[in-house]
DNA sequence: CCGCTATAGTTGAGAGCGCAAGCAGTTTAC
DNA sequence: GTAAACTGCTTGCGCTCTCAACTATAGCGG
C-alpha cells in the first residue's frame, strides 16, 4: 500500500482558520443572545456611525464589510425591519440608495458597543500584550493587498 | 444632538474578521472551482489521512475542525455520497461511527493538497517572511485556550 | 439621439452551519 | 436490575451569505 504523505498546510493558516472559529463564536453567539445583533450587524451600524451624515451608499458598505451586494441587502433588510437604520435616495444619482443610521439605530449601537467591546478586549487583552497587539494587527493587515476604500459621496 | 462616540474594536480582531475573511474567500473558491471541495471537506480528508487507520470518530472530527456534531454529518454526507469517506462502526461501542476515507479520498486528498498547498503558500509567503510566519501562527494560537484534543479509541 | 457598456441595487436558488430536539446505546447509582 | 444521567449521532428548521440573473440608471462614442 501507497503510503501517500500529504503536509499540513502552513501553521499560520490553520491558526487563522481556528483563530476565526473559535473567537467568532463566542463573541457573535454573546452579542446575539444579549442585544439581537450579528458581528456583521454592528460592524455596519459602526461604520455607519463613523461615516458623514451617518450614511453610506450600500456599495461603500459591502466594501467595508467584506460582503457581497447581495449580503448587504439582506444585511439592511434586517436593520431595517428593526428600525435601527433607514433608506435614503440620492438626488443625482437614481441608482445609489443610501443607509442611513437612526436614532434607534445610535442608542442600539451605543448599547450593544459597550458589552462587545469589553468582551473583545477580554479576549484580546488577556493573552496578548499592548506590542503583540500591535503586531499581530500588523501582520494580519497585510494579507489583503493596500486596498484603501474610500467612500464615494453623492453631491447632491 | 448628542454625538455618541463609539470607539472602534482593538485592531487585532478587526483584522482578523478581514483576514479570514478575504483569504477563505481566495483560498476557498478556488479549491470548490478546481476540486469541488470546501476548506472543511479539505481539512477532514487531512485529519483523516494523518489519524490511524485513517479513521476518526465523528466527534472527533468536529472537534478537530471546530464544528458541531451536526456540521460534521452534513459535511461526512458530501464526503459520503462522493466516495471519499466511509463509514465504519465501532465493535465495543455501537453508538460510535467512524468515518474512514477510501482509496479514492486519498486520491483525491493528494490531488487537491497539491494545488491548495502552492496556494497557501503563495498567499502567506508572499507577505510574511519565515520568523513572522511562525510568530502569527504562535499569537493566533493562543487564542483558544490549551484544549489538546487527544483522540479516543475504540479498542476492539 | 441611439445604442453600449458600466454601475447600484434587488431577488431566487442553494450551500454551509448552528441550535434544539430526539433516538440509540452506555455508564453510574442505588 | 433498573432508573437516571450521559454520550454519539442524526434531523428539522432557521440564519447568513454567495452566485447568477435581472432591473434601472448613468455616461460614453458615434
Amino acid at each position: 500500500m501507497i503510503r501517500t504523505q500529504v503536509q499540513a498546510p502552513p501553521q499560520a493558516w490553520a491558526a487563522l482558520l481556528r483563530a476565526h472559529a473559535v473567537t467568532t463564536r463566542a463573541l457573535s453567539a454573546q452579542l446575539v443572545a444579549d442585544h439581537g445583533l450579528t458581528i456583521n450587524d454592528l460592524e455596519a451600524l459602526l461604520r455607519l456611525s463613523h461615516a458623514e451624515d451617518q450614511r453610506m451608499r450600500r456599495v461603500d458598505l459591502a466594501d467595508a464589510l467584506l460582503l457581497t451586494a447581495s449580503g448587504v441587502t439582506r444585511l439592511l433588510d434586517g436593520l431595517e425591519s428593526a428600525g435601527l437604520v433607514e433608506r435614503a435616495t440620492c438626488a443625482s444619482d437614481r441608482r445609489v440608495v443610501y443607509a442611513v443610521l437612526t436614532e434607534a439605530g445610535r442608542a442600539k449601537l451605543q448599547e450593544a458597543s459597550e458589552s462587545h467591546l469589553a468582551e473583545v478586549q477580554a479576549l484580546f487583552e488577556e493573552r496578548f500584550d499592548e506590542d503583540e497587539l500591535a503586531q499581530l494587527g500588523e501582520l494580519l493587515g497585510r494579507l489583503h493587498g493596500g486596498d484603501a476604500a474610500t467612500a464615494e459621496e453623492c453631491t447632491p
